[in-house]
DNA sequence: CACGGCCACAAAACCGGTTAAGTGAAAAGC
DNA sequence: GCTTTTCACTTAACCGGTTTTGTGGCCGTG
């Protein structure tokens, strides 16, 4: 049987379209009687709303998008993202909304892919992640009049809101626990380099290190346990190694675990690793990771609630979200080796 | 500004609409030179064809959905689901199709999701993935007759049409493995009790190892990294442990890598580990884990076709699309112990 | 009693496309 | 030379809602 339409209602009920659009948008304008009327009929024959008709009408798609912009093979690994999007889900889902997924290969088809949605009318509003140093997406949004809301801040929004986490703080708290536990050598190995979310962490960390006597160093890498593992291996083999490494997400953590396993230094008699990033991930190893985590399901829904009210003419204020916190584990330890022995 | 409809360009092109739709369309009855001229100020204006229009117009949405049904927080670790949904997306973008995304607590709401989104005509066809024994879902879906894939089978499809591996020949290769490295006490930790990829394997794993001389048993998880563990330590403890653990996931054969760490069971030495879901992980912790696994995101793409096909109102078959291999790493050898010394 | 206001509903336009049916003029056919 | 066909385009309906405008009857009021 086809579908039923509010046509359908109105021919059964005796009235017109228009009196069963009101009635069932709960509008006045229908006497008691006849609204009650029309909502038994449309239950039971099943009605429900048809999106596209609503869309084309009302101007809204009740669809927001979010594109990522990662390789197939990597995309999966690391926890964040599903975290992030389970988090979007459960607030769009309450809400009746709906989260259209993309994945692209570079970042001029964000671009494009913005444009496209924008001028097909197919979502009322993007999430953007992955926030980089001049950023050229935050320009088509802002040039597109599109609603934006930015995973991250506060530099680099480019007039977008945003909501960003306290690095700085979390990165300071990590550093003063590895210096109260005796650390002096704390390297750091960060993600891709275009990221603001790296640039600040480089920031915070040669800030938080300056004048405790701490000799730190910044090894690059991109998030891939092959990079983490690589710097890591640097690092050890080095004349001075580290007595502990800070990496910035958990499949780099786990990867240098794993080197330092593979060279003989024991962690966390030999070497502490804090892991960014706390997932299951952190605990599935031995010894169990470090890790400085939040709750990422929760900023994802309070994302996502920043965007419906920016695509529904709200205005939006960028704003700090929380500050992650460190979790210790088994990959850490009193600083061993020439610092304590002196 | 505006965005462009196809009345703007009639209007600067003094045609009308229906004009101006065939000769966007390349369909017949427009001159050549009209055609041309059309083009010509649809892309100065930067049109761009309204979805929502075409979708009610048209009666098709332009979107597939995609119903997963983990919590949000175990959601992330497994990479098998964003290396699936990455593939289908590749597929879906290049055909200028979208996918839906919605994360679910309990299979209820699935079916609901699946309901509404029918409904409201939101999508063409949906994914359906994680099929479970008695799966109401298929029901549901022939119910409404609404386009679907199920992302495996071959058993309990109920009459939707299909795409699994063959699971039967993965596990008989593991097993003969293992034999061929004097195995004789191999154990199995299976993933979801309820799901017919677990009662597939669970057979197959049966049948493989008879006849064989191995004492084969297998132990229930859920796929998490806990269960992993739990499992491990029972199966290492017990007064015959198993020289090899045949985990059905990545993440749980971690787990159980871990936990023979920590009661220095030595891998590969006493004890072989194989992961099903070949993925990074496997390769980020020390010994690298030998692996079952196949090329994800080209299954995802194989089954976003046949879904794009059966939306498109050509008949699908169920198929079998590949049998994963195993890729040997470090953390399988020759049995030790008492099997070996005889 | 004439008037205005309100109520409950009808009529119709609109969103931006697609598509079936209709039309006038030129080309083809006998 | 007249009919028929073809071509190129127009008219108008349709998809399924929302929203603006119209309208007839009933009400209270001075």
């Amino acid at each position: 049987m086809k579908r039923p339409t509010i046509a359908d209602i109105a021919r059964r009920a005796g009235v017109t379209k228009s009196t069963v659009s009101f009635a069932l948008n709960d509008r006045p304008g229908v006497s008691d009687a006849t609204r009650a009327r029309i909502l038994d009929i449309a239950r039971e024959m099943g009605w429900q709303p048809s999106r596209t008709a609503r869309a084309l009408s009302g101007g809204r798609a009740g669809v927001l998008g979010l594109v990522v912009d990662r390789p197939a093979r990597t995309l999966g690994i690391e926890p964040f993202f599903m975290q992030l999007i389970s988090g979007i889900e459960a607030e769009l889902s309450s809400r009746d909304l709906a989260l259209l997924l993309q994945a692209t290969q570079d970042d001029g088809a964000q671009e494009a892919t913005y444009r496209r949605w924008w001028a097909e009318r197919r979502v009322d509003g993007v999430f953007v992640v992955d926030l980089r140093v001049n950023d050229e997406r935050t320009k088509v949004l802002a040039e597109l009049g599109m609603p934006a809301v930015v995973v991250g801040g506060p530099e680099g929004l480019g007039g977008l809101p945003g909501l960003w986490n306290d690095e700085r703080a979390a990165v300071r708290s990590v550093v003063e626990y590895l210096v109260a536990l005796g650390h002096r050598r704390i390297a750091r190995v960060a993600g891709l380099p275009g990221l603001w979310h790296t640039v600040i962490r480089d920031e915070a960390f040669a800030e938080a290190t300056r004048g405790l006597g701490v000799v730190a160093s910044t090894g690059s890498a991109d998030y891939t346990g092959d990079a983490g593992a690589r710097v890591t291996r640097r690092l050890l083999a080095s004349a001075t190694p580290p007595t502990a490494i800070v990496y910035d997400n958990d499949v780099m953590a786990v990867a240098g675990l794993s080197v330092a396993a593979e060279m003989g230094v024991r962690v966390p008699d030999r070497l502490s690793i804090v892991a960014w990033d706390d997932s299951v991930l952190c605990r599935l190893v031995h010894p169990a990771l470090s890790a400085v985590g939040l709750d990422i399901p929760a900023y994802g829904a309070e994302v996502a609630r920043r965007l419906v009210d920016l695509a529904a003419g709200r205005t939006v204020e960028s704003a700090c979200h929380a500050t992650a916190v460190l979790t210790p584990r088994g990959s850490t330890g009193p600083a061993a080796g020439l610092d304590s022995s002196r």
